[in-house]
DNA sequence: AATATGTTTCATAAATTATTGAAACTTCAA
DNA sequence: TTGAAGTTTCAATAATTTATGAAACATATT
């Protein structure tokens, strides 16, 4: 395949495999077209490959930046800003899942607290629904503590052990 | 908190949540309903409780059962079809977690492999991108297989123990 | 200070996605 | 085999989300 193909199809796919995660298309196609760039980008550059205007560009870098997954790079001597993503795809993927956790989990967590203790319970059909909000709270809460424990482990040995085990 | 005002926050919260997740909207929170509720509910129910309208509980209540996670039941001399959710908690996010791999992850990494194997290299630039298409297929390949992992670690007694120690 | 270069914001437009509702279809029972 | 009860489908419509582009805002250079 000839190489701007690739990249496209590469860009393309990025972009829509963002869509169904909840980040928006653009968004996610900036950043693999950062992600597979040998050198860091400007706003022009971006616009033009993609084909986008100033304000989606401009906008959705944003939202990179605030995610902590794109960098502004300035060059000597030029005035115009670059941009480059975050290539160790290990830190993407923590930020990813921290800022998600924030973003989501977090306030979820705080419903379902809320829900679960606070629900006064006159019924069979009561107690029901204070027992499954309040597995579900413990549920949510350990699949959203399992990334920081993984990350932790890999300081220690049995957890570089466990790691390697499960990859 | 009133039971009914409870019931309404946690079945619009986790809507909200699904719809962040690439979920639709409607469908999150047929399943968070019939996720508390303490018996099976006709379609009917659903309609009343959520207010929509019979085409869309139906297509959503579809969908839910193709992720495997609704089940029809019936009731003996009743000829109404009632509906339940999966309500194992491991059980759900192992169905969810295959059902998008299949769905999502799967075709991503078709791509990737396709993009990484197939372009001609003739720049550095070229290189790069090959180069960083491959490390995002171990990766994505990697992440892909871990909760297979995982599930599998539940049966062995060094599993179980690494289980624990992440939750 | 004026100008040139570059960035952000935001009201409006466009595109996408979800929902409705009525007709078609199914199934059971008499 | 007809009718009643229930379910599904899908074209039309509504709602939501995303993108545009021009004006406002910033900053560096002369």
């Amino acid at each position: 395949m000839e190489f701007q193909e690739a990249k496209n199809k590469f860009v393309q796919s990025w972009g829509a495999l963002g869509s169904q995660w909840g980040i928006n298309k653009t968004m996610a196609q900036i950043h693999a077209l950062l992600l597979v760039s040998a050198d860091a980008l400007s706003m022009e550059d971006i616009m033009e490959d993609l084909q986008i205007s100033r304000g989606n560009a401009s906008m959705n870098l944003r939202s990179l930046m605030d995610w902590g997954i794109v960098y502004k790079e300035y060059k000597a001597g030029e005035r115009r800003e670059y941009f480059s993503a975050e290539k160790d795809l290990d830190e993407l993927a923590v930020k990813i899942a921290k800022e998600r956790s924030k973003r989501e989990i977090k306030p979820a967590l705080k419903v379902l607290k809320e829900v679960s203790l606070t629900t006064v319970i006159e019924t069979q059909e009561h107690y029901h629904f204070v027992e499954q909000t309040t597995k579900l709270y413990d549920f949510v809460q350990k699949a959203d503590n399992m990334l920081d424990k993984i990350t932790e482990l890999k300081d220690n040995w049995l957890g570089r052990l466990v790691v390697k085990i499960m990859k």
